[in-house]
DNA sequence: GTTTCGGTTCTTTTT
DNA sequence: GAACCGAAAC
């Protein structure tokens, strides 16, 4: 492989780094994964073991993607290459080595959905459901950035409730409390996957001696979005070796509401001495003008690593920026831009809209079906997260984890008559504990059970006690197909108007079982999988369409003509997160993503007002992140105002 | 005492 | 949509 040929000076510099700690600052388009994939090509042509090298991601499509290209480009020479999100190797390695701190192996990992439910039980339990008390979605954001950034949980919380009357005594007791019950669960939120990990590597020597001995060479991508305890595990990971390479881009960091914090990234050189930095500048992906607003877009941030897009391309059409009336004007000016582009050849696949939050999408969407447009859009509710795809795998995860409370009442949920309070009752009286693979216990249970779920009860034993009749323990796909034709199936129907719909979901969630070699692997990956993944495994056809998006579903992304839509004050940037410290250059950084994702146009839209359901209209100021742009970058188009 | 149903309100971003 | 609340139904 020629490796001089195949990229520019700097990428080529960072890809033949020396051994030692070094620092990729990437900026945005100029080639950030290639140089991690030939990186890791030219270590196998070194003659490194891929055994041996570590690649950490932070989303599922990347891994996916930096594997897939690094298998074509060595010919399969990277087989044996350990690459993964930090949460799949946190899971990997605690599946293996939980004991030494304490913990089985057979914990459940419990996605948002559960860590909800459960910390709203938390809140009942402990009789703090005042109307002021803060939501469970709240708290478990609070906990989360005290687990994630290593801070004690009270100060955090005296900042965040700092303007309102709430007991800080009860967010800590609450906490204690919740720990309590995840333990007597068995079961492990996102956080603590990171948080034990972790702590494996600090308390086990053993452990830590095996993984710092196999991982020679340790690289991080978006290095930048670690917070304290991936930093903090990447170090001890790479402890021995010390063959760290990061990489990143501190002015795309925009995951600091859920703990990240760029400083890892910015004091990388300070915390390794002789760290070797290299800097890629050269854009490869968009026009001059878009890259000229983009660089002054940023300006207004505190100063970074000084860093500046360089174009190589030609240039095409100026950046258009459209102040239109309402929404639904905004709508029908998109629609007659990607018509004017379609025309032109553009394809759909090539256009994207991007915008703040998914309700921002709406009128949008309406519009473009009502206009016959196809679009995809990068959907808040994940696959694995839509009640019909719970309630399917409920049957597993009382097989894998007798503890699991949250999977015994939501099957118990969807019997008549059994609500939430008699779920509880029947918990309590079989000693918090369900053995579904013993015939005695489903003997007890329907000794307890209300006379008209007995019935029920019998259609769905035998599903339970198949598990070890039947040896299916690695075959996930037949338990949830079997509970689906015993009960689920027509539960569907009875309690769904999209059953149809959502059973076709079930079809192929059955189908994506099939890669998983047992049940609880398959169920740890459902918690770890996001829609976006699952859309990609299910519907692998690439089906023409308008993609609409949140900015943050689009990082890492390409189109060839960008819109961005709602750009005012109050929505983006958002003001809630304007009120946090650090908010507006966060949200500043959030509007730079999204205008580096366009390779040709670029068009950003503010409307005026906002309709509300009453009829009502908001008025709403375009955003400062215009105003900011110098006008000359920008051509005013369309709209009348 | 519980469950169920219908209406209302509100949407930040994600592993 | 889905989470919450209050009232009707069991």
């Amino acid at each position: 492989m020629n490796f001089r040929e195949e990229l520019n000076d700097e990428q080529y510099a960072a890809v033949t780094a020396p051994d030692g700690p070094s620092l990729v600052i990437a900026a945005a388009g100029t080639g950030k994964t290639r140089t991690l994939v030939y990186r890791v090509a030219w270590l196998v042509e070194q003659g490194v073991d891929p055994n041996r090298i570590l690649l950490l991601t932070f989303t599922n499509k990347a891994a996916r993607e930096m594997l897939d290209r690094a298998h074509d480009l060595t010919g399969g020479g990277v087989s044996g290459m350990l690459g993964g999100t930090f949460h799949h190797l946190a899971n990997r390695l605690l599946r293996q080595h939980a004991r030494e701190i304490g913990f089985g192996n057979d914990y459940t990992i419990l996605d948002s959905d559960d860590a909800k439910k459960l910390m709203k039980s938390c809140i009942d339990e402990l009789e703090l459901d005042d109307k002021h008390f803060p939501k469970p979605q709240v708290l478990l954001s609070l906990y989360g950035l005290a687990s994630g950034s290593q801070k004690p949980l009270d100060d955090l919380a005296y900042t965040w409730f700092e303007d309102a009357p709430i007991d800080i005594g009860n967010v800590l007791k609450l906490r204690d409390h919740y720990e309590k019950r995840k333990k007597e669960l068995n079961v492990m939120d996102f956080d603590d996957l990171l948080l034990y990990a972790l702590k494996l590597f600090q308390t086990s020597e053993y452990v830590r001696n095996l993984y710092q001995e196999r991982f020679q060479y340790v690289l991080v991508d978006e290095y930048q979005d670690t917070n304290t305890i991936q930093a903090e595990w990447v170090h001890l990971l790479a402890g021995k070796h010390k063959n760290l390479m990061v990489v990143g881009d501190d002015f795309q960091s925009i995951y600091s509401w859920r703990g990240a914090d760029y400083h890892n990234f910015l004091s990388f050189p300070k915390r390794y001495p002789d760290t070797r930095t290299y800097k890629l500048e050269v854009n490869y992906r968009s026009t001059p003008e878009i890259l000229d607003v983009a660089n002054a877009c940023i300006k207004g941030n505190p100063l970074q690593f000084q860093k500046e897009l360089r174009a190589v391309r030609e240039s095409i059409a100026e950046p258009k920026l459209a102040l239109l009336r309402d929404g639904d004007e905004q709508a029908r000016y998109v629609i007659a831009k990607i018509e004017e582009l379609k025309r032109k050849g553009t394809k759909l696949s090539d256009i994207a809209v991007l915008y703040r939050s998914h309700f921002h999408a709406m009128e949008l969407q309406l519009a473009l079906t009502h206009a016959r447009f196809p679009y995809q859009v990068t959907s808040g509710i994940r696959f694995f997260e839509q009640a019909h795809v719970k309630d399917a795998c409920t049957v597993l995860r009382l097989l894998e984890n007798p503890a699991d409370e949250l999977a015994f009442k939501r099957l118990l949920e969807m019997f008549p008559k059994l609500g939430p309070k008699t779920a509880d009752k029947i918990w309590q009286k079989l000693g918090k504990r369900f053995e579904a693979r013993k015939p005695e216990a489903h003997q007890q249970l329907l000794a307890a059970l209300p006379a008209s779920a007995v019935s029920i009860w019998k259609e769905i034993q035998p599903v339970f006690l198949a598990y070890d009749a039947e040896s299916l323990s690695e075959d996930p796909g037949e338990i949830i197909y079997r509970f689906n034709k015993a009960f689920y199936g027509e539960y569907l129907i009875e309690t769904f108007d999209n059953a149809k719909h959502r059973q076709e979901d079930l079809d192929s969630l059955i189908d994506f079982t099939a890669r998983f070699e047992s049940c609880s692997a398959f169920l740890s990956e459902m918690a770890l999988l996001t829609n976006l993944d699952a859309e990609a495994e299910t519907a692998p056809a690439a089906l023409d369409g308008v993609r609409l998006s949140t900015v943050h579903q689009a990082k890492g992304l390409e189109w060839k003509a960008v819109f961005v839509i709602w750009l005012n004050e109050g929505l983006f940037p958002s003001s809630k997160s304007v009120e946090q410290v650090g908010g507006e250059s966060e949200e500043r950084r959030l509007f730079y993503v999204a205008i580096t994702r366009a390779e040709d146009q670029l068009f950003l839209c503010a409307p005026q007002v906002r309709r509300k359901h009453d009829g009502g209209v908001i008025f709403y100021e375009p955003s400062q992140f215009i105003r900011e742009i110098p006008p000359h970058l920008l051509k005013q188009d369309g709209g009348f105002f």
